[in-house]
DNA sequence: TTAAAATCAGGGAATACCCTTAGACCAACT
DNA sequence: AGTTGGTCTAAGGGTATTCCCTGATTTTAA
């Protein structure tokens, strides 16, 4: 029997990439190549793939919504995440959307089918190092990568209007927000990024790739 | 003649992705394929090859720092930077750092080989949309970019010092001089740069490689 | 010697920085 | 269903620093 495959991702070259890993592999067919979200939900209806690769970071929607909506319409549909990020936080949300496995992009082709045949007897399928990455989390030992700072969604706001130059009061009317509020949010990124001022924001900033 | 391709990428699939891009090209040929920036160094003194596709985002090394380091080494190779992100000041920081060209990830075949064809021509190769991003952000400012600002010896100690988040007694005392004088510096600076405070002036700084 | 650079100052308005506290909200886990 | 944890919001009440103007003297370099 032929497992048919589709894949979800922006990047022509890593539809190309796995394309290429598994042209020549018996048993399975690449049906399906998508570049957005809505392409895949529309797509996924009539060639129905047994397996779904879906990158996290589309454009148009999150991989987790995403995810969420195809299980719900394709009851027998496997998905698995592939992603750059090994964050944890975003494994687990993934897994809880209905995902039935998570690879990281430097995968190889061996693991790659293995995950298939572990999703299509029905299991979870993670790659090593990810699992290795949750376990160390559920140990309760300190994640290693404590360099990689996280923001949340309205400091990152801020973090970017102060790098647009912006004053308190620029910022807080910007953001329909009170300057008190702007400015706990300026304090909550300088103790996150271990600044000393704005200044330092921007470094850090520049630095870590937050923008 | 048969020019002479590397890729470095630790995503296999992008690796795989290009590779069979590429494969069944006249004139091309992929002599390497490297994951991590220490391989890549070594690699490229041996297998010597004409253009280096490079991601930046390298899990060991920084992408700034290794493509100066290529440069330095070989100086006939040709890098062509490829990335995921199009943030501006990444893209001048990487070409500031000798890179050739500036390629994202959703490229296509025929771009590569545009890109290809232009750095062996000794010319930059801009992807259209980065080009556009660039242009956009230099019109309307004031023109930092190509009339190169000219800071005196004791601007620049002084942005060097407000790079080090440094405040203006600080700097007063490091340099020997008042704080009104900084002061005075400081603002001769903004002006200069076209900076609306010291944030725009460190933008500014990293832009035009004034540190 | 003339222009640019570096130095300094007064004084004021604006902004940034700092610490603390606290209610409202929401999602996750037990 | 309740508790916890994280986020967002906001305020009081400061102090420190930056920003901006003007005007000035001295030093340095073309």
């Amino acid at each position: 029997m032929i497992t048919k495959i589709a894949i979800t991702d922006d990047h022509k070259m890593v539809l190309k990439g796995i394309q290429s890993m598994l042209k020549d592999t018996k048993d399975i067919k690449i049906i399906g190549l998508y570049s957005s979200g809505s392409e895949t939900l529309n797509a996924v209806e009539k060639d129905k793939p047994d397996i779904l690769l879906l990158d996290i970071n589309l454009p148009d929607t999150s991989g987790i919504d995403l995810c969420k909506q195809l299980k719900k319409n394709n009851k027998t549909l496997k998905i698995i995440a592939i992603s750059n990020y090994d964050e944890v936080s975003f494994i687990k949300r993934m897994l809880n959307s209905g995902a039935d496995g998570y690879v990281l992009k430097n995968t190889d082709k061996l693991e790659l089918l293995t995950a298939f045949k572990t999703v299509l007897n029905g299991e979870q399928y993670l790659q090593r190092d990810v699992e290795k990455k949750l376990l160390a989390q559920s140990i309760g030992k300190k994640n290693v990568n404590t360099l990689l700072v996280k923001l949340t969604r309205r400091e990152k706001e801020v973090l970017q209007a102060i790098f647009e130059e912006l004053t308190t009061q620029e910022i807080s009317e910007k953001l329909f927000i009170s300057p008190k509020t702007v400015e706990t949010h300026r304090m909550n990124i300088m103790s996150k990024l271990g600044a000393k001022n704005s200044v330092g924001i921007i470094k850090a900033a520049i630095e870590n790739n937050l923008l």
